[in-house]
DNA sequence: TATTGTTATACTCTATAACTATA
DNA sequence: TATAGTTATAGAGTATAACAATA
């Protein structure tokens, strides 16, 4: 190996070098779409058949809920996503995507499917082994349990 | 599967949710070093045998140039490191790490593995396996070359 | 003239706090 | 009183451009 590095054995610059090349190339193929890569991942979201709540979203993205209030703001007025407020409690907004939304997400989630195989196209037959691995990871980091736990693991280690 | 919600299969949201659970307990680990985990990963370069100019780093690190000034100022004031003109082009610097920036390094690397393998627990066996596949995918897309390639294919997809 | 790194400045992005409305 | 979402504002983080030193 030439160019070994000792930064390219630590986790956090894997993770870190690997989600910038997926924003980079991700967020050409999504620059028309207001948020970038993070408006699709609403517009998404917003697709589902059981759509979330702006809290709910805001979690789940990673985004602080006054930034999603902007980027929602955004889409709405691209006319691709609609604040429904939930009839059970109307101070929740169920963010749903419309007829526009739909289509246009579909479009790019096929463009976008197609650069993710490219992305992982190094790896090979065993591309779908680490997204099946990485999709179990993510699922698990991103319930707010275990956040919890790993930061008390984080400063039980200081 | 109860919650299921279909940002999960994105790859871009896999990796967001993932890096942003590692930073945010990394973050806690590293909180008294100068720039946090991203000036743990200079420091992790500074100790290298072969250690790397600002151009270099800010390249391998996905920061820009003048931030990495910034950063390095803060790992300079606090002993850390330090900037080394090379001799063979003085307009290049080296960055080194002191005695000092090994020591709390070698202390640290230790924390962080334990962090690390924490992470991975849920993957069980199979945490060696995506660690490997992991690496390889960053290097891969890390290199200058296949970022320009990505971007394209992005474009084309458009 | 081109490149490495620095500095000053402007910009973008994010988060804090205060507010409205519902519960 | 507590929660969901919004808005205004301040703050952190980032990038652009001009600069000095060296090649």
């Amino acid at each position: 190996m030439v160019n070994e590095t000792r930064v390219e054995g630590d986790l956090g610059w894997m993770l870190g070098a690997s989600f910038r090349a997926y924003a980079k190339a991700a967020g050409h193929l999504l620059s028309d779409v207001p948020g970038g890569p993070r408006g699709y991942q609403i517009l998404t979201a917003a697709t589902s058949d059981t759509p979330a709540n702006q809290g709910t979203l805001a979690q789940q993205l990673g985004i602080d809920r006054t930034v999603l209030t902007y980027l929602i703001d955004d889409l709405e007025a691209a006319g691709l996503v609609e604040r429904r407020p939930d009839p059970a409690d109307r101070r929740q907004r169920r963010i749903v995507a419309t007829d526009k939304g739909r289509t246009l997400w579909e479009e790019r989630q096929t463009a976008l499917r197609t650069l993710e195989s490219r992305l992982l196209s190094v790896l090979g037959d065993d591309a779908g082994t680490f997204q099946s691995l990485l999709c179990t990871l993510a699922r698990h980091l991103n319930s707010t349990d275990h956040t919890i736990d790993l930061c008390q693991v984080a400063e039980d280690l200081m």
